[in-house]
DNA sequence: ATATCTGCAAATGGTTTGCGGAGGA
DNA sequence: TCCTCCGCAAACCATTTGCAGATAT
């Protein structure tokens, strides 16, 4: 894994309407989502340029990416580590607003003898909207 | 999501070495490491058959699937939930024998309103071996 | 007997990349 | 000017799938 080399960043619209976007939802859009919303302000643009400038936020530090079992990574504007909650009905991706549990890393860390850095929760289940849908109304 | 409709499973030489090799490591390999294994017994499966048969086995709950962000999936032959550790420098993946904290899903669902049915936590950083390997000895 | 499974090879689909031109600094 | 970025299209690559023959029950 070589350090990313990249000399100096460029400021350019397309970047800019990517990640105005991106820190505008909290849908935890996949790259073509991303790719839609964007079209909507600048009609040309690439599905390439989306993937690259997402790369480079990532890289950056300036977002998020999430890579859960689903077939498309999806992003997050919100770079810092959260927890996050999957929907397994309606495929739908939730911030779960608790601190970060830096005591677990220790207990990791004591127990594998491995350096823990960082860490990675996730919770899954049926979300709010989805167990209302399937209520049935008598 | 249809419910994976699969009428009888049969028993195949392929499907009973694909499990035990999937049984056999605790590496956590990928699709084409599990073909590579399997080849050595069975030479003439296919790479389809494996991809067909880890599909199977997780489904059915006799694997898991472990989707990091890295480019393949990784299989487990341990279909319980527990917790791993991703090494960052040389991508190999751990088990973290800590129990299951459940005290975590009812954290989230209190906070978030969500049914809450499992969680899945992973560690980040250097494992034992890769920052032994760092320390330049004199 | 027959429905499932296999090997093969082609198709899929998300993501990356090479290229020539455009545009920020 | 110079070097990075863009749009375009082709390439990549892990995974899936259609097909025709093989095989477990």
């Amino acid at each position: 894994m070589v350090t990313s080399r990249r000399g100096f960043i460029r400021h350019t619209k397309q970047r800019e309407v990517i990640l105005s976007v991106l820190r505008g939802t909290d849908t935890h859009p996949d790259a073509d989502w991303v790719y839609q919303e964007v079209r909507k302000v600048l009609p040309n643009i690439s599905l390439g340029t989306i993937y690259r400038n997402l790369r480079i936020l990532v890289d950056s530090g300036e977002a998020m990416e999430l890579a859960f079992g689903s077939s498309s990574s999806r992003f997050d504007g919100d770079a810092e580590n959260h927890y996050h909650f999957i929907c397994e009905q309606c495929d739908n991706v939730y911030d779960i607003p608790l601190p970060l549990d830096h005591g677990l890393e220790n207990e990791a860390e004591e127990v594998s003898g491995h350096q823990v850095a960082s860490h990675r929760l996730e919770f899954y289940g049926v979300c709010k909207t989805c167990s209302n849908a399937s209520d049935s109304p008598r």
